[in-house]
DNA sequence: ATCGATGCAAAGCGTTTGCAGGGGT
DNA sequence: ACCCCTGCAAACGCTTTGCATCGAT
């Protein structure tokens, strides 16, 4: 969430939350997997198991496609990001762990993130009694997932 | 939308709304693809590919597989039904061609659509500024989508 | 009669898996 | 030393494509 200022900061520099959060869950914490959660935290756009593994390739030449989408899994195990698998083509993964918006792109299928505040009461804003009413014909709703499309120029 | 009950009513019956909009959009009308149709139409839940076509197979036993994805491509084209590809498993297509939300099991990926009022406003009410704020930096909203989340008892 | 649609099979793409060897704890 | 992880290649699931024939207009 780019616009939010009142999160509490990051305590652990991003190296030892990997580590806690990987162990946490059960995973080692290796060079390959720190290095996808590096190059998932430094870029703005959400890129593709492929675009990772070719960005990987440069810090790690001998890192296999393999490794990439396992480590991708264990990160997303972990909580440390998440698989975005709205579009049609391949899924596109997400560090940022504040929950928040996305817009996609209808032509392209790229995915950013919408600079607006997440509003967990949404789903109740829509219809107060929507909840329950599911509960009642057994839906148990744990969360939603709103996605802005349109079209982003290319420049 | 199944609780919405101010929308016009269909002016034309199933088959000829179906004729006339693939012909609009330059496809045949084929028994393949009416058939198709028709079972989009008659089921409550959003059918796979594959679902589509062990049903329709009851009814056209000699139809394929492809012959059945290139009717959904039809149809999706000619705006008699919507692919919904959230999940982590294959497509699943939707004939109701009035914009709605959609409720998504997290564990079977079924889907189903919400009894809520879609609101064409609500991005809006997220932030006013936001759709305007966005084109300035080159991103042209068209719309949204919203999927609440959760569980779907096995019954 | 024309030209798109069908059915079959094969290829395509993104992703997962099996396995022998390597590396983190 | 243990056991998980890696890298390679092969398999996998879903979808698309090539092509000869069929069928809607």
């Amino acid at each position: 969430m780019i616009l939010s200022t009142n999160e509490p900061p990051p305590c652990l520099p991003r190296a030892e939350r990997l580590r806690s959060a990987l162990e946490q869950a059960g995973w080692r914490c290796t060079r390959q997997r720190a290095a996808v959660f590096d190059y998932l935290c430094a870029v703005e756009s959400h890129p593709t198991a492929e675009d990772v593994y070719q960005a990987v390739r440069r810090r790690l030449p001998k890192i296999s496609l393999a490794t990439v989408y396992k480590a991708l899994e264990a990160l997303v195990d972990s909580q440390l990001a998440e698989k975005l698998t709205s579009g049609n083509g391949p899924a596109r993964f997400d560090c940022h762990h504040q929950a928040h918006y996305h817009f996609r792109c209808v032509d392209s299928d790229e995915v950013r993130d919408l600079p607006v505040a997440y509003d967990p009461q949404l789903i109740d804003k829509l219809d107060p009694q929507l909840i329950s009413h599911l509960r009642q014909q057994g839906f148990h709703v744990t969360g939603y997932r709103l996605e802005v499309l349109g079209h982003l120029q290319k420049t």
